[in-house]
RNA sequence: GCCCCAGUAGCUCAACUGGACAGAGCAUCGGACUUCUAAUCCGAGGGCUGCAGGUUCAAGUCCUGCCUGGGGUACCA
């Protein structure tokens, strides 16, 4: 666990405040915020922080005087090596190079701790993700879900949340039977059946597939069996193999779960319609034309909850997506007590955040618990061609053709190389080629770098565990390398609190391109120089598991050779 | 019609939620391999942040209106 160095500036310029306040070089006015960022410009030091141009009217000051007058109080501290006053009153905070040069030290004894912080203090987060419906195989879009909330769960991990990943499987509902229709028809074709395909059936050639297979190994069974049962059968039997296979292809793209929930269980432990009975005792229920509607007046429009019989004649089929989650968030918030529920959902559904939000509200849990994470739509691409995509066709590529295709690696980094609010484009062929045009290389190149030099350092007999005088390492491009590698626990932090896991990958590339820069300054293994080989070697480990943790942050793979 | 997301260098995108001269990569042009991996590095050019107003000491970021692209707007999931 590491204090923020953000953090120890901040009540460093605080210190500064309240001690010019005691020697009434400012008057007295409550201490602000302290924003400390860090400058674009490396001649603005490592951080800076606006404060004082905000205070221009609780001191009664010009900034610049308020700036100088705190600096000129501020206490001595280990790690700053200079402070100045730049631009129209900023403090710029420069860090102590020789402390700078300790750190390495420092980030060695994290091990694989290094970069994790506590800011969630051990609050419980779940993170449910994917939820696709099991009646196909995961598309493009669900692999970007997966990825962010893959990345975000484990960027939580690091910040100090107990997170747990949850896949909610939609097994209640009409989709069982739709399924079961489309499966017992190309079941019943594949034994030479003339069985008509249904009007709004699956189309994709993997129902066709699973069930030439089902007949082969079931044979004639369900064709002698009651009709309504044998789909009801065969729709069970095909979630199950659609989820295994998801199950799957998603362990090969490194995501697990450790919860695979059931939709189905809302309905059968009776939630449901305990909390239909609560929500009409509570005035959120009104029924007509034979519908239960949920209406809150933070709702422009009623909600169905359940749908009329005269619409819908099986009642299992009745309750909508948004009467399920009425259990759901209970079922998160209330009966596991998860301090927080982040979903993560495709742009197509956002039009379903303020209902569930308003569920949430309407059974009195706090709506701020419910976090909805909305991602923008993947357009697949080979060049500059787009790969034409009909899911209602079942013309799709998967999850599956993918990483048989680029493999896991590029599909995790290159999906999080955007912000969740922007459309992305992935590029089939740039995912494979290994160019500077792709990013996953020159990542993973760096980490091969620093692992090539840890082995020729030991054929020429250097110890790697051996320790070294780090004040020694002085150079530009070595400073520059130690002060990217402090800025993890910082990237960790934003990158948790902003729900933002994309900031990795930037970092990522950040890192390499430094140590690069350092390569190319820096001799490593030099016979004449014990001493200076001795730091640089701490260097170059402190560097590799740096950039190891962000990678693994990303679940991307750390080669050793390339 | 209404709601959501985006519009930033030739292209693809960042910008620490209001802070300093708006940054990267790719592409283009010019350089660097008898040295621990050239899948690398160095340098150069390139901008009215879609448009018009407003708020603020300070706006790519906030508010209003428009334009363009994408998504949504069912007793679908």
């Amino acid at each position: 666990m590491t204090e923020l160095i953000r953090d120890q500036v901040a009540s460093f310029i605080q210190d500064g405040i309240r001690l010019a306040q005691e020697a009434e070089a400012l008057p007295p006015f409550p201490l602000p915020h302290i924003g400390v960022e860090r400058p674009r410009q490396v001649a603005h030091g490592d951080y800076a922080t606006p404060v004082c141009l905000q205070l221009t009217e609780d001191a009664r000051m010009a900034p610049r005087a308020i700036a100088t007058r705190v600096v000129d109080h501020l206490p001595t501290a280990t790690f700053v090596g200079g402070v100045d006053v730049a631009g129209p009153g900023y403090i710029n905070v420069t860090l102590d190079s020789s402390w700078v040069a300790r750190q390495t030290r420092h980030i060695l004894e994290g091990g694989h701790k290094w970069g994790h912080i506590n800011l969630g203090s051990g609050n419980r987060v779940q993170v449910e993700f994917v939820s696709a419906n099991p009646t196909g195989p995961i598309t493009v879009g669900s692999t970007r879900n997966a990825v962010i909330g893959d990345v975000l769960a484990s960027v939580l991990e690091a910040a100090g949340f107990l997170v747990e990943r949850e896949y909610y499987v939609n097994d209640a509902g009409s989709q069982v039977r739709k399924f079961g229709e489309s499966l017992y028809a190309r079941y019943a074709q594949a034994l030479g059946e003339d069985e008509p395909f249904p009007a709004d059936g699956y189309l994709g050639g993997y129902v066709v597939d699973m069930a030439a297979e089902l007949a082969r190994q079931l044979g004639r069974k369900y064709l002698e069996s009651d009709r309504p049962e044998a789909i009801q059968a065969l729709g069970e039997l095909g979630i199950e193999r659609v989820l295994d296979q998801a199950e799957a292809d998603l362990a090969a793209l490194r995501v697990t779960f450790d919860t695979w929930f059931h939709e189905r269980t809302l309905y059968e432990s009776g939630l449901f319609d305990r909390l239909l009975q609560r929500l009409r005792e509570n005035g959120f229920i009104t029924e007509r034309e034979g519908a239960v509607w949920f209406t809150s007046p933070d709702l422009e429009e009623d909600a169905v909850l359940v749908r009329s019989p005269q619409v819908i004649p099986d009642p299992a089929e009745r309750p909508t997506y948004l009467g399920s989650d009425v259990a759901y968030v209970w079922n998160k918030l209330v009966e596991r007590g998860f301090d927080r529920a982040i979903y993560v959902w495709g742009a197509d559904h956002h039009g379903d955040v303020p209902r569930v939000r308003a569920v949430a509200k309407a059974l009195g849990l706090d709506p701020d618990r419910v976090e909805i994470i909305i991602y923008q739509m993947v357009n697949l691409k080979r060049g500059a061609q787009d790969v034409r995509m009909s899911k209602r066709a079942g013309e799709f590529v998967t999850l599956r053709e993918m990483i048989d295709e680029v493999g896991p690696d590029p599909i995790r980094f290159l999906l999080l190389t955007r912000t969740v609010d922007a459309t992305i484009d992935f590029d089939l062929d740039l995912a494979v080629e290994q160019s500077e045009k792709n990013p996953v290389y020159y990542v993973q190149y760096a980490h091969a770098r620093i692992c090539s030099i840890l082995r020729y350092a030991a054929e020429q007999g250097w110890d790697p565990d051996d320790e070294g005088d780090v004040s020694l390492l002085t150079h530009e491009s070595e400073q520059a390398l130690i002060r990217k590698m402090l800025e993890l626990p910082e990237i960790v932090a934003h990158a948790a609190e902003q729900r933002a896991p994309h900031r990795l990958t930037f970092y990522a590339q950040e890192l390499a391109a430094q140590f690069h820069a350092f390569y190319r300054d820096c001799r490593v293994v030099a016979e004449e120089d014990a001493e200076r080989t001795r730091a640089r070697l701490m260097l170059v480990r402190a560097a590799r598991m740096t950039l190891a943790q962000a990678l693994g942050l990303l679940g991307v793979t750390a080669p050793e050779q390339m």
